[in-house]
DNA sequence: TTCTATCGTTGGGATTTCCAATGAACCCGC
DNA sequence: GCGGGTTCATTGGAAATCCCAACGATAGAA
């Protein structure tokens, strides 16, 4: 567990902020990726899964463009969330072009299952802050995203 | 500009802090990208080439091994490299197997041009904050990578 | 009507990341 | 010296991600 010795980055590399932000985002993608594999979900899965929670009924384009998802991409996903009878695609009476995506109940209660393995990563990924720090890292984190601009 | 309308993200996922931190390090890496490429450089040639920097003479498997970076995935940043003149591979006389990987003087040079843009873009990234929260934020982000554990 | 746009879907390309195998060269113990 | 095991640089390719183009079907506007 210890043999996993993480070499230092190049001297002018290691200070950049972009450095040490792709490292910190890598590791929790990796302790959230974990999490989620053991509900058999990904994470465009658990995102998507979600969207339609927030959304639903919706159609396809509406909620690809609401996760920034390329439309072909989703249609996979969707594939796989339909087959383990996660969610619903029903014809939309109103548009027959459309496709009315809704949760089944066994997609809700495995939302749930995937927040709380989610949640869980991500204390695990804030585990070296301290409750203020977490709320402050937080707030750092929605400003240089962007949250406010561009 | 403002027709860029990035959506929120589902209600379930845009507070978690791995989401966060996915986005502003996808946020870091654009920059970063955008200003490399303008010296004809991606970013991990601008690793490889700071790891030379601290190495040198170094042969190609320690090379790959400070910078986590598989060996196939490494000889093409230094065809690329070494094909633009930044570095050169000479046979090491000790070990006939290894290449002992040295900056030539304009490796130098582009490595300062590559410094200074990866400076410039990391500023940028940093700029909603206030310098006091630029080293808090460091200091986090250091804290989270497990700079001083796992 | 006809023209334009959007829907879900399919196909494919570009990029990144990772693993396996090769031939050459090294080291160790005999 | 000489085998056995290891490391070196290199090659080949799989898998995942991301992005763009096009299609038939449908809707809405002129």
């Amino acid at each position: 567990m210890a043999d996993k010795a993480a070499p230092a980055a190049p001297s002018r590399i290691r200070p950049l902020p972009s450095w040490l932000l792709g490292r910190a985002a890598a590791r929790g993608r990796s302790l959230v990726a974990d999490a989620l594999a053991g509900h058999g979900m990904k994470m465009w899965h658990h995102v998507v899964l979600a969207a339609v929670e927030d959304l639903e009924p919706v159609a396809q384009a509406d909620l690809g463009r609401a996760v920034a998802l390329d439309p072909k991409d989703l249609v996979g996903i969707l594939n796989d969330l339909q087959d383990a009878s996660l969610l619903v695609r029903a014809p939309d009476p109103k548009d027959r072009r459309k496709n009315a995506v809704s949760l089944t109940a066994a997609g809700r209660r495995r939302l749930e299952d995937c927040t709380a393995a989610g949640d869980r990563a991500n204390a695990e990924l804030l585990a070296p802050l301290t409750p203020d720090e977490r709320v402050q890292f937080l707030d750092m984190l929605r400003r240089i995203t962007g949250a406010g601009g561009d």
